[in-house]
DNA sequence: TAAGTGCGTCGTT
DNA sequence: AACGACGCACTTA
């Protein structure tokens, strides 16, 4: 796991061949863990860890990512690809309801399972889960925790639209 | 308005 | 078969 230094605490990172394939957010009381040493860690990782490292740092400072680094999402079912896939498309700044995203998925029955989609996604901040709220414009649940979607939300200013409580 | 109940719906375990 | 990061209709206070 390669750490990201923040404001906010130390994000956490996980690559595969494919590319990112987990996103953690600052856990209080672990200290890092394996931080692997930089010098076994491949090239082509570092360049993609680089980029993670700018997207987390730009979307915390309330700016547009920028180029995402190679996303490994195969560790989901399809329904759930399908479901990160459009989630990827909600534009910086914006949001969806459970509902609106999962009749852009394809399955506007599925309202329920889109809920469980975004629990199951591995990649929290880059693959914008926190974009989704519910409807009559509020919040929603989050299962790292209401507070991080809150601050990611405020950061893209988009936490003034939203009912408030 | 706010809070509570019930049910439809469907992917996942 | 049971359980949700849901949504909607409806009842009560």
């Amino acid at each position: 796991m390669l750490p990201i230094r923040t404001e906010d605490g130390v994000f956490l990172a996980r690559y595969s061949v494919e590319g990112l394939c987990e996103l953690k957010f600052p856990q209080p009381g672990k200290s890092s863990p394996e931080s692997t040493s930089p010098s076994d860690v491949p090239s082509e990782i570092c360049q993609w860890h680089e980029r993670t490292d700018q997207c987390v740092q730009k979307i915390l400072a309330g700016k547009p990512p920028g180029k995402l680094p190679p996303l490994d999402l195969s560790s989901g079912t399809d329904f759930q690809r399908g479901i990160w896939k459009a989630m990827l498309e909600i534009p910086f700044g914006e949001v969806l309801s459970y509902a609106q995203l999962a009749l852009k998925a394809g399955k506007p029955a599925a309202v329920r399972a889109v809920g469980g989609a975004c629990g199951a996604n591995p990649i929290p901040v880059l693959v914008p889960c926190h974009r989704v709220v519910a409807a009559n414009r509020r919040i929603g649940g989050f299962s790292s925790g209401l507070k991080w979607k809150r601050l990611l939300l405020s950061r893209e200013a988009s936490l003034f639209r939203l009912q408030p409580a």
